[in-house]
DNA sequence: CTGTTAGCGCGTTCAT
DNA sequence: ATGAACGCGCTAACAG
């Protein structure tokens, strides 16, 4: 790329701003005086006081993070490694988040991991190098020897999106499963037996693994089994919630109630049912995790899980603020899901009453 | 504390976290053998090399951020400060923009301004302090003192969102003011003559501002003007739009085309033409700004300038590394808007063609 | 190639 | 209430 000439590298080097000595000396006190009066104004005469905070205005003085930090051993930042950040998904625990932190003087270092496991740890880690006081993740599943990395570091960290009653991590999450049995069992009282699933993909994927586990357990309890054919795993996107649906729709035994595991999936069913000419719900029932804007607009209205995004951000936020601020703080409790019925589900076709058994 | 040998005492005493000086005793070298071996792997002997790279695994060593920033004057951080992260739009760019850099070697800090100036001062003031070693903004409308208090640490910046041929930012951006004329133009000659356009607010916003000119710049040339009346100025929602929508239905004269700023402006009305039976383009025609992956699939599908996200964030990466990295670099070019024509709009009812003036 | 040394800019004891 | 001095953990000359 570049020439490996020694002398013709040139380095980045801020020219020197002030510093907190040029203040000081400009106001004729000390350094230590100086800095009193940026990190403990009282204790400062009030005279000397406005001569300093004359001369920071002066001198455009900006306090230098770094030499403030390796001093102190506060950072002020905290890290957040997300799956993604292109969609409205994780942005809506993010900017929640973000502004949370804000609001305490805590700043946010990012990163999205892609679901790439390998991505994440890496991301982690130049966090943690970057010298973040704190951590926000997605989920609770990854190698071991990343907590081990983050305890090591003696940092608290946060886990959204899911949450388990264990005492091993902080959560600020829901019940996956929860919710998709609640859903899966909304579904099996409309008369629904066969149902058919778009989940993304498993692999590394607590979330999704979480979910689907719910369906399956929500259908034993009613002595029903979930078709592997009828289980579809799909990176997220509307096209493949397009593929599946139409893929569904072709089998000789179609599902009558689809559940999606994320809002993608369902807004591609509902696309292509619409455009296949297959009435919803009459034909074929459609849910979704992951109520979004778009839920209530689309036709017909999606019945969907209210993931609690903002509240994830914001309980985090929350959470780690208080544990930097050395409060003693009880882990977070689950964060409740709703599910929001409208138009896009109904009674089975040729479906009995609850009570009565299916026709098989 | 029992059973101190003296040797671990003042380890004892230290934050936990193994230092590079521990690292440097345990694996018999020096401290600055160590630190070039992080740094420079080439200028140590590969036998000293492993022995430390071990230690370094043995001990879990971690660099620590803030002390390597305060010596080398590299925080390796990027600044950036977004109107909002809640939705997919500024997650465009800041997905590809956060990847691109992370491929280089930097994190990135953000901060969103929920479209207010004093708050987005206060953010750009933070990440400075933070140490970030250059900005991504959006939009070039903010108080000069923004930009003074950037160009007094000589870091570099990239405005997005804009485009201005001048030469006091960098950009990476596109043409508002051309991509609203091109847009208008095309309705135009449709036979439209009757506009209505749903802004968002325009205050301290230069993007909208820059697409109503563009707008009002079109019409002008073809000697009409762009009634008062026909624009709405609100907060970027779904539900805006469809109320803004429902209002102009309801104008003595209705305008037969109407430009959205914003892709939720556009959905709002779509859906609200589909309650109110409004047939789209046939009786109206509707276009927007910010092709979103919804477009394509909504009905009628929508006509839409396509923005680039991607490309706005990853060009901005691209040329905040490499003047970081102290290569001469020319200012980014203008990206390019692409209008993608789709169903929503149409030729304008009773439209005359092009060429004969519209019946008044 | 390697070790010694001098800071980077600031917070924080200690004295006063 | 204030100032002098030390050190946070590391990089980058500078010698050897």
């Amino acid at each position: 790329m570049t020439g490996e000439d020694n002398e013709s590298v040139v380095k980045y080097l801020r020219p020197p701003g002030a510093t907190l000595e040029d203040v000081a000396d400009a106001a004729g006190v000390s350094l230590a005086t100086a800095s009193r009066c940026l990190n403990h104004p009282d204790s400062v005469r009030a005279e000397k006081r406005q001569r300093i905070l004359d001369a920071v205005e002066r001198l455009h003085y900006v306090p230098h993070g770094a030499a403030r930090a390796l001093a102190s051993k506060r950072t002020r930042m905290i890290g957040a490694v997300l799956p993604s950040l292109d969609n409205a998904l994780f942005g809506g625990a993010l900017g929640p988040f973000q502004k949370t932190l804000a609001a305490a003087g805590y700043s946010v270092l990012i990163a999205s991991s892609d679901y790439d496991p390998d991505l994440e740890r890496t991301h982690i880690r130049n966090l943690l190098e970057s010298g973040v006081e704190a951590l926000l993740l997605v989920g609770a599943l990854r190698d071991p020897a990343i907590y081990q990395l983050i305890d090591a570091k003696h940092i608290p960290y946060v886990l959204s999106w899911v949450y388990e009653k264990d005492q091993h991590h902080a959560y600020a999450g829901f019940d996956n499963i929860g919710a998709a049995i609640h859903l899966t069992d909304y579904l099996m009282m409309l008369g629904h037996r066969r149902f058919g699933v778009i989940s993304g993909i498993i692999e590394d994927n607590d979330r999704a693994q979480l979910r689907l586990q719910g369906i399956r357990s929500a259908l034993n309890g009613k002595s029903l089994d979930l078709d592997p054919d009828c289980v579809f795993e799909r990176q997220f996107s509307v096209e493949d919630g397009r593929e599946v649906f139409r893929l569904m729709m072709s089998m000789s035994k179609p599902p009558t109630a689809i559940v999606c595991g994320a809002a993608p999936f369902a807004y591609g069913a509902l696309f292509e049912a619409a455009e296949m000419g297959v009435r919803v719900p009459d034909a074929v029932s459609v849910a979704s995790f992951d109520d979004m804007w778009l839920a209530p607009h689309i036709s017909p209205p999606l019945t969907a899980v209210r993931t609690p995004r903002r509240e994830m951000g914001e309980q985090a936020a929350r959470y780690l603020v208080a544990k930097l601020e050395g409060e003693r703080v009880a882990l977070p409790r689950a964060l409740e899901t709703k599910l929001i019925v409208r138009k896009s589900t109904g009674p089975a076709p040729f479906a009995n009453l609850p009570g009565s058994p299916p026709p098989e």
